[in-house]
DNA sequence: GTTAGTGCAAACCTTTTGCAGCTCT
DNA sequence: AGAGCTGCAAAAGGTTTGCACTAAC
């Protein structure tokens, strides 16, 4: 049976991501300890730049490059989950905790919300791979881009408004590049 | 039933990127004749800069930022797919064409190497978030890293090795950045 | 007291943009 | 002829690096 929504146990045994820094060699300072507790708190997939002006909101001596190193640790250390979300809003990486479920992303190219996909099908597809190939899966990111529900309806009205002449509404405010 | 291996029908019914192209408003100029047989042919993934080099090898005078409109082009159009595997040798994305069927990609971490997997559990996948979300999928991304069967072996004896105090060998070399 | 981590500045890689001139159709 | 495309130079976005100083253990 299919199951949809996100299950409660984190799938590493992890309580946080700020304990798993504990590790042999490594300090956990203030910046770490503010940039992890964002991370974990975040709903939102944040990329180095959002991450870094809310970490400066609280401690503003932070600098950016400290932001860029933390993340490459977490990554090394599987914290972490990179995310391209599709390019949609430009080339950078978002970051989510692996403290979650594994799950899809679906991003909308018109309106640009990432909706989660929990379920069946995703860890069929990783033990389909692990069997048949025998290949030892550390990270596996599934990203698909199109339009929601929502926007359906959107565009198809905007078809038709540009069919009756009327110029096409401008695209929502993106990340210029 | 399950089924591995690339079938021989193209997904979109076009017979190669170079015709698709064709379009009111659009030019088949040489440089892009060139860059499109290139993609078409090759069986590799190829990133911007290898793209250029090659076209380069047939028209010394082709420009970079060609290469990159020309991409672009073909990425507006669902002519090719973007895919980053894994970032494993840098941030640039590489470029495939759409002839092929879905397909994920599983990138070594340790070697480089990159095989693809065709299956039903990737239809499966896309069929529940279509009907699931009623998304409208218009293009589809798996890509997972890990270690392929032969690199696990030789990771098993590479850390025997540690373990008897040999310095681990050098990982293989890589873009630098 | 050591060693890991930080901030700063500067570099780096990849990709995009502005513009004058060229070339497909 | 004219819109579309190219090459060149220069910029931009995102990320990394070198180094002296600071702080966690």
């Amino acid at each position: 049976m299919t199951c949809y929504g996100l299950k409660e146990q984190p799938p590493m045994g992890a309580r946080s991501t700020q304990e798993s820094l504990k590790k042999p060699g490594l300090r956990l300072t203030r910046q770490r300890r503010i940039l992890l507790e964002l991370i974990d708190r975040s709903g939102h997939h944040l990329d180095a730049e959002h991450l870094y002006r809310l970490a400066k909101e609280r401690d503003p001596g932070i600098n950016r490059v400290t932001v860029y190193r933390t993340l490459k640790l977490l990554k090394q250390g599987q914290l972490v989950d990179e995310l391209d979300l599709m390019h949609y809003d430009g080339d950078q990486h978002y970051y989510e905790t692996r403290l979650k479920q594994e799950h899809a992303h679906m991003v909308c190219l018109r309106c640009g919300k990432v909706e989660e996909f929990f379920g069946d099908p995703l860890r069929k597809l990783r033990r389909e791979i692990e069997t048949h190939f025998g290949f030892q899966i550390l990270v596996a990111r599934t990203e698909v881009g199109g339009y929601c529900a929502h926007c359906q309806v959107l565009r198809v009205r905007e078809m038709q408004e540009a069919a009756a002449q009327a110029p096409p509404p401008a695209p929502p405010a993106r990340r210029r590049r």
